[in-house]
DNA sequence: ACTATTATGTTCATGCTTGAACGAATGGAT
DNA sequence: ATCCATTCGTTCAAGCATGAACATAATAGT
């Protein structure tokens, strides 16, 4: 029994899927460094993006977009307000929930900082042939289910 | 001029590195859970994996692999060598620089660690056909490489 | 109506990662 | 030889993310 045959390293998924954290990290640590001029991070980027699109969102939900922890959107999110980027009010109906919704500034904001994510992404991505593009996001999609069901 | 059509959620190229970056996102968490049993970060499986391959390391060669800084492996390194799972030595030539080696004890723990790693990305790589899969990793490549100049 | 269960958000202690500042060792230029 | 710049590793303070424990509010079962 041969142990370096059955070693990951010879194993194309292995070596394609470190290929995949990789350049998620790197694309990470690049966007990190071209969003500091705005003063922003990219997990409150996230926040910013999410609230545009799901208006009056919950704590919660956000947490569950987000793949993090309550706690951790209740230690991001004063920072945000704080700035004039969003507002939390209480539902009316349901008084444990604080209803989220951007500011005009929140917005003015996210727009710039989608530019600045928009290239990054645009300049990673447009490497690929569209039909190699939607295969890999096709292919991520599947892996994140399959995944979130474990 | 309408705004809505150069939303970023409109652009595959977006939506699909999004779901990239997803992907990522819950398998490094899943993988953090699998090896919950085995007292090992993935951060720390990273090492030992680099250990394993480049024997001899210096610690600024492993930061660089790693995408870190340097003073982090200052930090993660401590911990492995206490539990004896490798060994740091003085080079004799240079003697700012320290060489790593895996112990017994940590190439043992580094073949338990990998079957778990292995059998995730397994469960998430098999759903994509090994076509698929290789561009998915030639992608990634390039990706990788054309952010580190920038 | 009353109790038990569940859901939302907060607090807190812990651990990870980072970047700047530092000390020691090396190498190169003059 | 001597200075200067560079490299390697460490220390330290700061910022983030996490999970457990908690308080409050809503809901379901009886």
């Amino acid at each position: 029994m041969n142990i370096k045959q059955e070693l990951p390293w010879d194993n194309p998924r292995f070596r394609n899927w470190v290929a995949v954290a990789r350049a998620c990290h790197v694309l990470e640590r690049t966007l990190a460094v071209k969003l500091a001029p705005l003063d922003l991070k990219p997990a409150q980027l996230d926040v910013l993006m999410n609230l545009y699109r799901h208006p009056g969102m919950s704590q919660h939900d956000l947490a569950r977009k987000l793949l993090v922890g309550r706690s951790n959107i209740t230690m991001l999110l004063p920072q945000l307000e704080s700035r004039g980027l969003l507002r939390r009010e209480g539902d009316e109906k349901d008084k444990r929930v604080l209803r989220l919704n951007l500011t005009e500034a929140g917005e003015a904001l996210l727009m710039k900082a989608l530019k600045v994510h928009m290239a990054l992404i645009e300049k990673a991505m447009s490497q690929s042939t569209p039909e190699q593009c939607d295969i890999i996001g096709e292919q991520m999609r599947k892996i994140a289910d399959v995944l979130k069901e474990a």
